[in-house]
DNA sequence: CGTGGAATTGACACCCGTCAATGACTGTGG
DNA sequence: CCACAGTCATTGACGGGTGTCAATTCCACG
């Protein structure tokens, strides 16, 4: 049951003749991603092998144990990553913005599963070409260890939230990182907007629908934040709301 | 408070001529390092920045926030890296051995602590000049690329385990991965030897100490497993462990 | 064979999950 | 512009799995 996936709606734009540019050397997201600092001479051959999708919300563009045909970077929008157990047990290991990477194979099958949250944007890369592209271009594949370094750091601080945290310091921690990452991104740090949905976050943090929502209504009565509409979350004390993040 | 370690105990073997070899060359763990495949040139460049430590047991060598000035190569024994919150609660992120790569940095400084369970045998590498031998062999970059996404694909088995897993399999699940790892470094596979703590067990499965005892006693209940002392675990079913870690 | 730390076992409390009902948004159609 | 429906979020009552605290028992080591 591979790709049951009915809204794919790839837009290939591969690069054709009288373009100004190309899709790589004009992306919105280079400087977030594997492609920030290179030459251009590279671009043009990541461009050759590149194509763009746009993808509606909750678009399943990749499941877990599928052979890792291809790699993907994000370049708008928000996707979640995530394993699922036989009785529907979901973790999600991630949700991946504007210039993360995704495609993580192990052994030739992808570790996880990926579904949009929102209206997402993405390059795609066979995995093979890329691959070779590694080869000749070492500053590439330094860029992959490195960002792979720091998913790695991102993973084991989420290890900590999910094997120590209590609901409420889960909950200020996913706040704090969300408004962290909206910011490198560009977007408004503060009123943050949450792209996801309750069972979402939930589903993240190792946590149910119901203790997301008592735990946000806590945090809401502390006068640590407050709440505008089902999206829109105000963090009124960043310093309060660190220290709770972190157990002390 | 950086390295309170009074054990820590530098054997500096470093390389010194009239060796047969080069300490790279004859490390017994090479095959299962970064170091596999690498041609003889490379590792002498590798041998010519390399320390080799022996520690004792419950030595830290590596604190979480210091200046990541080396990178480490397990080369015997048993590891454990983790992460503090202010107040005591430790999580495990790892348990690394033999052939197993650790060092990761985030913003120039260490992400997590590392300890020794047992006695261990280390290479050191500084990391600057290892990141110049980097740029010189993009063989050794990649093999450091693909084990960094192993471990991504390990840490997000383990989140599934911490967010989603009861007591009983989380249990079962690290006895499976323990079994399978020390196969792989050529340790035998069934009855297990636990080089690690019931307390170091439970930090690194997001538990306590007596949830481990409890769950463990049940598995010896049901006549999965059988216990001989505290060390040695024998794997009974591993049909229904495997069941059990899968949680159906 | 004795000693001390580790592991196990027990009693109890509590946080969070489960199940169920209510309430609040969003988007659609009258 | 409003009414309505459907989905999502919140709130409540309750139970269970795991943590906590304490007392044994076991085992490795001298």
């Amino acid at each position: 049951m591979s790709s049951q996936n009915a809204s794919l709606a790839p837009h290939s734009r591969s690069p054709h003749p009288g373009d100004s540019g190309n899709i790589c050397r004009d992306c919105a997201a280079r400087l977030l991603s594997i492609c920030d600092g290179q030459p251009e001479a590279q671009l043009d051959r990541l461009a050759a092998i590149t194509t763009t999708l746009s993808l509606s919300p909750h678009a399943t563009f990749l499941n877990e144990g599928d052979p890792a045909a291809h790699m993907f970077n994000v370049t708008s929008g928000t996707v979640k990553t995530y394993k699922l157990m036989p009785d529907g047990r979901r973790q999600i290991v991630g949700f991946l913005m504007a210039g993360d990477f995704l495609g993580l194979a192990l052994n030739g099958a992808y570790a996880y599963s990926a579904e949009t949250v929102t209206p997402v944007s993405l390059c795609r890369f066979p995995r093979k070409q890329l691959e070779l592209l590694f080869d000749e271009f070492p500053t590439l594949e330094r860029k992959l260890r490195e960002r792979a370094s720091n998913e790695l750091a991102a993973a084991q601080d989420l290890m900590l939230l999910l094997g120590r945290k209590t609901a409420r310091e889960r909950l200020a921690t996913f706040l704090l990182l969300l408004s962290r990452r909206l910011a490198r991104i560009g977007l408004p740090a503060n009123p943050i907007t949450l792209p996801m949905s309750r069972a979402e976050i939930a589903d993240y943090l190792g946590l149910t629908t119901e203790t997301v929502s008592r735990a946000l209504t806590q945090l809401k009565q502390d006068g640590i934040v407050s709440l505008h509409g089902n999206t829109a979350v105000q963090i009124e004390h960043p310093d309060q709301l660190l220290h709770l993040a972190e157990g002390d």
